[in-house]
RNA sequence: GCGAGGGUAGCCAAGCGGUCAACGGCGGCGGACUCAAGAUCCGCUCGUGUAGACGUUCGUGGGUUCGAUUCCCUCCCCUCGCACCA
């Protein structure tokens, strides 16, 4: 296989060498608003995988290409290096967990190098370290003293695999499993610290409306991740325990109230359960949440319906959950299936209040009601059975219904709740707060920061808890024995800003340089995987969002364009070890080299879309550019002195359309269709050389352009080749090639040339005609053209007699009649064709293409060189075609 | 159930009101080159057709339009996210 091919390996080590040399990806701290590029940073795991690849080639790909369209280009690179896997892996080894991440980071950037990414290494972070970290914990204190911090007791998710707590975004699933380890995940109470991104969830929800570069998919999980609902809220009189507050998004309904529900956990249904036997029976032993059977048990207490004074059953019911509005509901059994299931099964009376609006409502009078025996009735519409509110449509009732009870109130529900950001584990960064007896959990001040991690103990809990000397300390505020915090924070703080600290990477008085970070953000385009959705990428924004309101930063959002890579697969299956079906980069880096790789991946698919690996795809990407390279080899050896003929013309305006087209692609990032067109004008410069004795300066300017089109993607053998064909300095550094031409013609030019060799192929095949002896392409006559703008943008009723007001149409006679009729029928569908000499010179360009396929001379004639009857057949945009046998 | 994105010729996949029987790739067929194979190059790949035509096609069934693969609605199917959410 790669015997055959071009010596990959010489050539990828000389410009990796070359390039770190000339330091070609250094971002100078003093330009101005540079072009932000950046791909999520990786979790040092040890191997860079296909995702890592697929990601980073493309956000490497863009980079180059802004920078050779002359912008400034920002593309750093750096590590999440905090984490559990370094522990696990620092416990089986029997190292320490910094050891094993430094080790893992240093084999990854060797093959981030060898894959010729091309980042500012001087920009690299790395959170373990406490230049990093402390700035996780400064901002912790900013946020505290802004009020958005909180320690509070907390029912949280614990992974008993990985001895932690985890957010609700860490637990997938129905099965509710650790999204590490795939481990049940079971309910704890912890004291735990949190940040409050629930103060920013209408602005964090109103804003992704403005997110116009992102993917709706992500807006669309982020909506519903925050969840924002809008009801009422209002109280129920419980017989015995006074009132109790119910959330409600249909308070029209409440004439429907026929019973009252508690979640188990909620402090009347625990209080109930001490002295009632059936209460704390259900509430221990049959209170299911997750089944899909709604139980309950009928508690003998009466809620009063605040409307209707009605006594209504109150049970304790396990659909009922306590961390959704209140934890209490009135249940409306004729319009909520929910509610309705419960009824039906434990006998509950079935009341429907909402009759669908008919369709000719007079906005007055009360519809029968709809039959709710079997199903509820959910949608909106009027009002029944309920006093003085029938009559109303739904929207009106609940407005004037809040208005007119007491406790009822306007309330809004959020999905969205407080980021739990406590971990029991050692590997991150240590929360910055000191435990005294007398004044309870004090912050360290900022001068004595970083709280530095202790070093590693082997041990089953949390490490830092048993590092007693590092626990034991003094209070700040009154100097009493004390002892440190021992839970770290979730890794995803310290992701929530890292591209902020790219800025300024060094700074050693601030986490940012404010006006470096006014200038150069937000990031343009951002790259990475869809798994980070919702959890990165919101708390990347809810940070944003503070850092604006507290430290002056002008931006409000991080990302103004992401793109959320497909995956990589392999026979329509994700790669994963546990599959064992997965490639290795760096063999195929061995075998066929980075830039076949990175070239293979790119014109694969769209970089959203998932796509298939596949050894031959990859085989026949390396054989191209091992063509490419021989092309490039033999021009230079021995350049070709053919003339600047009609086939040059040709071959010089495709170089020109494949520019136009390719750079266009680019800016779009859809590089499968920048790197097809650029592959089609390699054919036709082969076809070029294959046919004829090309035109030196032609040629070379096809190859030249070729070398900077595909640069971004295939930089190693981009630089060599445009080195070997006397390019200045770096192709990295230079300019990207320029056509002045636009798209629309040359499509016109295309379509033209393509459908007169398919009309001439058709003509033969279908003729019969086994060896034609000439081909003649006839250009349609100027009035033709004339007609045909005159066809376009005349509204006249009769096309016929406008054209003929034309004296020079008219005098055509019978032919100007027919093909009046022709564009009359087709009077709608018309285009404007090229001008007549255009048509002319890309068909006399193109001819040698239908020379060589039919081997036959072709004459492409003018209108006025031509015979009448001939002319008959040509049109604008399609010549008249005559094949002599 | 709710929401988002999809369903296009043997397969993958573009197109997203007329230039569309529908780009491109793979696979298949034929041809050139070669002693041969590979690579490369040139065609063909819905049906019929002795001069560029016609017929039937873009999940299903309707609709809008002079005209729909493209817009609207119904239904079916796939993928992803959320979900006993009050």
């Amino acid at each position: 296989m790669s015997d055959e091919g071009y010596d990959h390996a010489t050539v990828e080590r000389r410009w990796q060498e070359a390039w770190d040399d000339a330091d070609v990806y250094r971002t100078p701290d003093d330009v101005d608003d540079p072009t932000y590029v950046l791909g999520m940073y990786p979790y040092p795991s040890g191997k860079l995988h296909m995702g890592h690849v697929r990601n980073y080639t493309i956000t490497d790909a863009y980079a180059r290409y802004r920078r050779m369209q002359g912008d400034d280009v920002l593309h750093p690179m750096g590590w999440d290096a905090f984490g559990l896997p370094a522990e696990n892996a620092a416990k089986e080894r029997d190292t320490n967990p910094r050891d094993w991440t430094f080790d893992c980071i240093e084999t990854m950037t060797d093959q981030m190098e060898s894959m010729g990414f091309g980042y500012d290494w001087e920009r690299e972070i790395t959170t373990c370290t406490p230049e990093y970290y402390q700035w996780n914990q400064w901002l912790f204190s900013r946020f505290h003293e802004e009020g958005l911090v909180e320690r509070r007791d907390a029912e949280v998710n614990w992974c008993p695999e990985c001895e932690t707590v985890l957010a609700d975004e860490q637990v997938e699933g129905d099965d509710e499993l650790c999204w590490r380890c795939d481990t049940p995940v079971e309910q704890r109470e912890l004291e735990q610290w949190f940040l409050k991104i629930t103060e920013y969830a209408d602005e964090l929800l109103e804003a992704i409306d403005d997110l116009e570069g992102w993917p709706n998919s992500v807006r669309q999980m982020q909506r519903n991740w925050i969840g924002r609902q809008y009801g009422t809220e209002l109280d129920f009189e419980i017989g015995g325990y006074g009132s109790v507050e119910a959330f409600t998004t249909r308070v029209d309904t409440i004439h429907g109230a026929t019973f009252f529900a508690l979640a188990p956990d909620h402090p009347i249904s625990e209080e109930l359960a001490e002295e009632d036997d059936d209460v704390r029976h259900f509430i221990e032993h049959e209170a299911d949440p997750d089944g899909d059977e709604p139980n309950g048990v009928e508690t003998g207490l009466t809620a009063t319906n605040p409307v209707t004074g009605d006594e209504i059953p109150v049970y304790v019911a396990d659909f009922v959950l306590s961390d959704v509005g209140t934890g209490a509901l009135m249940a409306v059994p004729g319009h909520d299936e929910r509610d309705h299931a419960f009824a039906e099964k434990m006998g509950i009376e079935i009341k429907p209040v909402i009759a669908p609006e008919p369709d000719d409502w007079d906005g007055e009078t009360v519809p029968d009601a709809p039959d709710v025996s079997e199903d509820a009735f959910t949608d909106d519409g009027v009002l029944i059975n309920s006093g003085e509110y029938s009559g109303l449509d739904s929207e009106t009732a609940r407005e004037r219904l809040t208005e007119d009870i007491d406790s009822a109130e306007k309330a809004t529900q959020y999905q969205l709740r407080d980021w739990g950001i406590s971990r029991q584990r050692y590997w991150g960064t240590p929360i910055p707060v000191i435990h005294c007896d007398d004044c309870g959990p004090v912050m360290v001040p900022e001068e004595d920061l970083p709280v530095e991690l202790p070093e590693f103990i082997n041990t089953t809990g949390n490490p830092l808890d048993a590092a007693e000397e590092w626990k034991a300390t003094t209070c700040p505020d009154c100097g009493s024995p004390a002892t440190r915090e021992t839970d770290t924070m979730d890794t995803f703080v310290d992701s929530s800003w890292y591209f902020l600290r790219y800025v300024s990477p060094g700074s050693e008085e601030v986490p940012f340089d404010l006006e470096r970070a006014n200038d150069w953000m937000p990031v343009d385009q951002y790259v990475g995987g869809i798994e980070h959705a919702v959890m990165h990428l919101l708390y990347s924004r809810f940070f944003t969002k503070v850092l604006a309101d507290h430290e002056g930063l002008e931006h409000r959002e991080p990302f103004t364009n992401l793109l959320a890579q497909g995956m990589v697969q392999l026979e329509g299956e994700k790669m994963s070890k546990s599959k064992g079906n997965v490639v290795s980069p760096q063999r195929i880096v061995e075998d066929y080299g980075a830039d076949t790789a990175r070239l293979f991946m790119m014109q694969a698919a769209q970089p959203e879309r998932d796509f298939d690996w596949s050894e031959e795809g990859v085989r026949s990407t390396y054989a191209f550019l091992t063509r490419l390279q021989g092309m490039v080899e033999d021009y230079v050896a021995d350049e070709p002195d053919g003339d600047d003929d009609a086939i040059a013309s040709y071959v010089d305006a495709e170089i020109d359309a494949t520019i136009a087209i390719a750079s266009g692609e680019y800016d779009d990032l859809t590089f499968n269709k920048a790197l097809r067109e650029t592959q089609d004008l390699v054919r036709t410069l082969r076809q070029y050389a294959d046919y004829t004795e090309p035109h030196a300066e032609t040629y070379e300017r096809g190859l030249s352009a070729v070398v900077r089109l595909l640069a971004p993607v295939t930089p190693h053998l981009a630089e060599e080749l445009y080195d070997e064909l006397g390019g200045d300095g770096f192709v990295a550094d230079a300019d990207w090639p320029t056509a002045e031409i636009d798209r629309d013609r040359v499509a016109k030019r295309r379509r033209l040339v393509e459908n007169t060799r398919e009309d001439i192929r058709d003509i033969v095949e279908v003729a019969g005609i086994e060896d034609p002896q000439a081909i003649d392409v006839v250009i349609a006559p100027d009035w033709k053209y004339d007609a045909l703008e005159i066809a376009i943008e005349s509204d006249a009723d009769n096309l016929i007699g406008e054209l003929m007001q034309q004296s020079h149409i008219r005098q055509q006679g019978d032919a100007a009649a027919d093909y009046g009729q022709d564009l009359q029928a087709e009077r709608e569908a018309l285009t404007m064709s090229l001008e007549p000499d255009a048509e002319y010179e890309a068909l006399e360009a193109a001819a040698w293409l239908i020379e060589r396929e039919f081997e036959a001379p072709v004459d492409v004639v003018r209108a006025d060189e031509a015979d009448d009857s001939v002319l008959k057949n040509a049109e604008p945009g399609r010549p008249a075609i005559e094949i002599e046998d």
